[in-house]
RNA sequence: GAGCUCGUAGCUCAGUAGGUAGAGCAACGCCCUUUUAAGGCGUGGGUCCUGGGUUCGAAUCCCAGCGAGCUCACCA
């Protein structure tokens, strides 16, 4: 538990004070204080009442906080208490609070928690400040607080030790009040449109939905191993099957994969799903989510993230095609292709032959080591589609800084998706990307029970492949599917991603309470210090 | 997984032509009855991330490791 020495006597000197404060007869950890008002409760009723207006009318008020600062001034003090995130100062003097609550005021330390009741009046400076009259003790911190006008900076302090980070930095404090306001806006906006929110198996004997690596964990008594779940989806559209016709779920999904800044291995997905709902219905509701839960937090559409001015209630829509040629660099890629050369594997191949030429003899490092990579997957028995799936993302994704709807996806790589009716080697999807990464993806639910079927049956060839994150056979779920799924549309948001364009915050660890982080050295020994300290 | 950067007191940070470590806050003692990053006087506090190496001598230079941040890769 202890850093240092520095801690160790620290934490003895507070064992002592709290000695002393129990001498002046406060219990040192009581169990309940009656506060009249919060904190921000007296600065919302007062912060506008002038200092002849409290005199007047003399306001009584009882107040617990914690003390972030204190400034004594020899037979007199002030302290200012933090609760709820906002702050209020005390005035303490002798001739006020006795002998005994003087003596308690001199052996408070900041970070302690106290209660205080007295009347409202406003400094010479004009500050807001409760004039004490009695002064509990609640709580003592043991332990010293960070540098007071920085508070806790060290990023990788702030992440372990969240609970110090929060009282330290209110900035980091209202990013999860924000947090909370999506959520609460989100299941507000669904409820009202008729959604049932559910909740589906975390651990799973496929870990299917989503194409990407799962942690495996086990259970003993069945002796069998589970998957964490990549993705809620297979079981939600079981629910449609079953007859909920419009559900959601907001819950944890978990990747064995990487870390980043937009990748937490645990992260917070919204996954909801309408029949007889398409795609293009769930573009509207899309565009209509994200402007109200916007509204409903910063009460505006306007965003700033990474410098950039985001408006989320302003829309364009791409097919991933169009996007491809939009963004082509001719700079380093040479001619733009045309629509003819998605066509199939031989036309694509043609145009990832020419432009890897291209580059290279532009000795365009980046460049050339993408798209040839890309070719070269695609001339060892890679499909098509999923090249051009790779050509999107390594052009287009870091350019999408306004909400952008991109449409129409390769059926290679999306096996759980509606084809279009007259071209089948495109299917009925979209993703929708804000400030340069995937937020969301959506489709029309394939729901044809043989088709489905044979998606699993090549992507267990993919799998064979060497793709250990294509999609594994699920045959209850093609049984499902065989009871008649209804045509449905169905959506992911990732909340994480979403609240990071809401507060501004660059890495995905500044909106998870507790990021993943690698283990401690040193932890060991610190246990230990408790207990040959007690 | 790769590259770059960082790791000095509890916290925020200084400190290299290589000479044995400093400030502010916090802590401790004293003064101060309207201060607010309060102020004044004084005191204590360090495995300079860890382990090797070079050197008469390393916080500083070199190597390895640990941890972190960023970028890339992975990741629909």
């Amino acid at each position: 538990m202890f850093d240092s020495e520095f801690e160790r006597s620290l934490f003895d000197l507070r064992r002592a004070k709290l000695a002393e404060i129990e001498k002046l007869g406060q219990a040192a950890y009581p169990n309940q204080f009656a506060a009249s008002h919060t904190i921000p409760a007296v600065r919302q009723g007062w912060d506008q009442s002038s200092a002849e207006a409290l005199e007047a009318g003399r306001v009584t008020v009882s107040v617990a906080g914690r003390i972030m600062a204190i400034r004594a001034q020899g037979k007199a003090g002030f302290a200012t208490l933090q609760q709820g995130g906002q702050r209020l100062q005390i005035y303490v003097r002798l001739d006020a609070v006795g002998e005994q609550g003087f003596a308690l005021y001199k052996l408070l330390d900041l970070g302690d928690h106290i209660g205080v009741s007295g009347y409202l009046f406003r400094t010479r400076t004009g500050e807001l400040t409760v004039h004490v009259e009695t002064l509990t003790f609640l709580a003592k911190a043991m332990l010293a607080l960070p540098e007071k006008f920085h508070g806790l900076a060290d990023v990788e302090l702030r992440y372990r030790q969240r609970y110090v980070d929060l009282f330290t930095n209110l900035d980091s404090r209202e990013v999860f009040v924000k947090r909370a306001k999506v959520l609460k806006a989100m299941r507000q906006f669904f409820d009202e449109r008729g959604y049932l929110e559910v909740e589906t198996p975390m651990m799973q004997q496929i870990a299917g939905g989503a194409a990407a690596r799962p942690f495996v964990t086990h259970h003993n008594v069945l002796d069998q191993d589970l998957f964490l779940r990549i993705a809620p989806e297979l079981y939600l559209k079981r629910l449609v099957v079953g007859g909920f016709d419009r559900v959601y779920e907001i819950n944890r999904n978990f990747r064995n994969e990487g870390v980043s800044t937009q990748h937490n291995p645990e992260f917070t997905m919204l996954e909801f799903y309408q029949a007889y709902a398409n795609y293009h219905d769930l573009m509207k509701l899309t565009e209509e989510l994200i402007a109200f839960v916007a509204r409903e937090v910063n009460g505006t559409t306007l965003t700033t993230f990474n410098d950039a001015e985001i408006d989320l209630g302003k829309w364009q829509r791409l097919t991933m095609r169009e996007a491809i040629v939009e963004f082509w660099r001719t700079d380093h890629l040479g001619p733009k292709p045309q629509m003819i050369d998605f066509a199939d594997h031989t036309s694509v191949l043609a145009m990832l032959d020419r432009t890897c030429a291209h580059v290279g003899s532009e000795e365009r490092l980046f460049w050339s080591v993408s798209f040839c990579a890309i070719r070269d997957r695609l001339n060892q028995g890679g499909t098509h589609g999923k090249a051009v799936a790779e050509v999107f993302e390594l052009l287009a994704e870091r350019h999408l800084i306004q909400p952008t709807i991109i449409y129409e996806f390769p059926t290679a790589v999306s096996p759980l998706s509606k084809q279009k009716p007259d071209d089948p080697d495109w299917v009925e999807r979209f993703e929708f990307y804000i400030g340069g990464f995937e937020v969301g993806n959506a489709f029309s639910e394939l729901n044809d029970p043989v088709e489905q079927h044979k998606r699993f049956e090549q992507q267990l060839t993919e799998r064979e492949h060497g793709d250990d994150e294509a999609h594994q056979m699920d045959e209850d779920y093609v049984r499902a599917l065989a009871y008649g799924l209804p045509p449905t549309g169905g959506e992911g948001i990732g909340i994480d991603r979403l609240v990071m364009l809401l507060t501004g915050s660059k890495s995905i660890r500044d909106v998870i309470l507790f990021p993943l982080m690698r283990k401690e050295q040193g932890q060991g020994k610190r246990d230990e210090g408790l207990e040959s300290k007690a």
